[in-house]
DNA sequence: ACTCGTGTTAGCTG
DNA sequence: TCAGCTAACACGAG
């Protein structure tokens, strides 16, 4: 279930069927497929290829050859990106296209919390949280009276950090999640960057946000480092674990 | 059986 | 303007 890293293992998933020609579209799900009625997506594709595939934070387009439409595609809490595997069952794909010769990239998502749209608007967004530089970082999270979980979980702040990986960042840095942005010390937001950073890296390298050393034991009780018992609570309305006595 | 959640957005409230 | 809360989505996990 999609943070940043596994954002860019979806994109790299659309890397695999650039230049393929598209022959068929699957857009019937017109709550996913936004605000798009069923068959205009198809209609904007269907002849195309894919020329290239991006990602800032966890929003992913992939434009086509010859200039043509841009697709926009997220994944939501629950979506995945599949490559030529078999249709899933109870219509689960909420959003395929079929290439010639068979093959297909599909947006499995339960859920329905994924999205596919013609020319994705992203102008909302901050700057990737993988990318972004220690000034432009500071400016974003350094300033303001929300607690600094809340703004990195703030995709126009920056891009890309969701639930798990901010607890993971705040753990390693030893930051409180409920500190006001504005008493984070510019050495403490230099430290908390670095630490986003290295957790993304990570998360890469290992296969998902999942795989953190504070995350792996969020639910279990102790700090990892110290052994004091974790403390829970809703931050910037999500469920939010920190170390009462490393993260002061 | 029942609650909660690796996400986003619109709309409302203080 | 800023920050927080809720609903909507639909299912699996605990």
């Amino acid at each position: 279930m999609p943070e940043l890293p596994e954002a860019e293992r979806a994109r790299q998933q659309i890397e695999r069927v650039l230049g393929r020609e598209i022959v068929a579209v699957d857009d019937r799900d017109t709550y996913v497929c936004r605000p798009h009625a069923s068959g205009e997506i198809a209609a904007a594709l269907v002849g195309r290829r894919l020329a290239s595939a991006h990602r800032r934070g966890k929003f992913l387009w992939a434009e086509t050859e010859d200039a043509g439409p841009t697709l926009g595609l997220h994944l939501g809490m629950s979506g995945r990106l599949e490559v030529d595997e078999p249709p899933a069952p109870r219509r689960w794909d909420r959003f395929a296209l079929e290439f010639a010769g068979g093959g297909r990239l599909a947006l499995h998502d339960r859920r329905r919390l994924g999205r596919a749209v013609l020319e994705p608007d992203h102008s909302h967004l901050g700057p990737d949280a993988e990318h972004v530089s220690r000034a432009e970082f500071r400016a974003r999270i350094g300033a303001g009276t929300a607690p600094v979980k809340a703004r990195l979980l703030d995709q126009g702040a920056i891009a890309g950090v969701g639930n798990l990986l901010a607890d993971e960042a705040l753990w390693q840095a030893r930051i409180s999640p409920r500190r006001s942005c504005d008493d984070v010390t510019t050495e403490e937001l230099d430290r908390l960057r670095r630490e986003l950073r290295t957790a993304i890296r990570l998360a890469h390298r290992h296969g998902g946000v999942h795989t953190g050393e504070f995350v792996a034991a969020r639910r279990s009780g102790p700090c990892p480092r110290c052994g004091t018992l974790l403390e829970r609570a809703k931050i910037g309305g999500r469920t939010t674990y920190w170390c009462p006595l490393e993260q002061a």
